[in-house]
DNA sequence: TATTTATTGAGATTGAATCTCAATTTCAAC
DNA sequence: GTTGAAATTGAGATTCAATCTCAATAAATA
């Protein structure tokens, strides 16, 4: 059985749950994907493949996802939400190209030691965090240097 | 005159647009809050003081005075745009509570090094960033500490 | 004054997300 | 395998921020 199959149905069951046909579906549909995804286009690839299933149910499953751990959300500005994996991917963070839209993901060690400081210094917990950097890609500036 | 005022006015000159009362009335709205707003609160705000602005106008408005460099939008992950002043303000991130939904500013010289070096790593020309920390803040841990 | 151009506002529209509730499915107990 | 309680689903209604439409109005220009 997929990991994320095992999870979901475990956090399922331990709050009294069923792990349906419906969220089956939409959790096969989650993981066959491996960039940032909206809900409405989840929605239409199931549909493309002739499986019915409700834009309510498919809301719904999303969030319980989120809840077991299994997505996130991850916000790039626009008029809606969109999810990630968080199974079998490091925390990371996000570059946003302002002329094509790409989206690239990198880790850097030393945000996670500047982010404790901050915290230490303002007196607050810091439990998680976003950095997006917003510019201009190195395809879109055509491989030149800036 | 007040500098917003002057530089609204020079933006729209610059741009064959006119200085309206009603475009006045918003930027008055606007600057006079000292917090990040969301542009119903402004327009219920204008209409409490039975200055009659449509709905339209306050956000066609709003929009221009981003496109001045007077606002700035910042999105607190909720459902709706949020706004604050770039005008005699430096930049600066935010801490966010997440049991009593504060939102808290800094600033830390040592992120914008960061943000270099990772622009750097990734060959990207990074014009601009936003990072959030989620958390409790000091006040909501009872001001204990952890 | 006449003409052009920008602006406004009431209301319609969009679109993501959520809600409602009757019908259906699931599962455990008998 | 029948029964009943509880969870689930889906079609469609609803919400809500945000945008759009377009006729009426205001401002600038000739
Ligand atoms: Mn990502
Ligand atoms: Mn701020
Ligand atoms: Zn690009
Ligand atoms: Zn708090």
């Amino acid at each position: 059985m997929r990991p994320e199959e095992r999870i979901f149905r475990n956090c399922l069951a331990s709050r009294g749950l069923r792990y349906t046909p419906e969220r089956n579906i939409i959790l096969q549909e989650a993981f066959n994907r491996h960039d940032h995804f909206e809900a409405e286009d989840l929605l239409y690839s199931i549909r493309k493949k002739e499986k019915r299933t409700s834009r309510a149910t498919v809301y719904r499953t999303l969030e319980l996802l989120v809840q077991c751990g299994l997505l996130q959300v991850v916000d790039f500005g626009g008029n809606s939400h969109h999810y990630e994996h968080v199974l079998g991917h490091q925390h990371h963070d996000h570059l946003i190209c302002e002329r094509c839209g790409r989206i690239i993901e990198f880790t850097h060690r030393q945000l996670e030691k500047l982010k404790e400081k901050v915290c230490q210094e303002m007196d607050f917990d810091g439990r998680s965090h976003t950095l997006k950097i917003f510019g201009i890609c190195d395809q879109c500036r055509g491989n030149t240097k800036r």
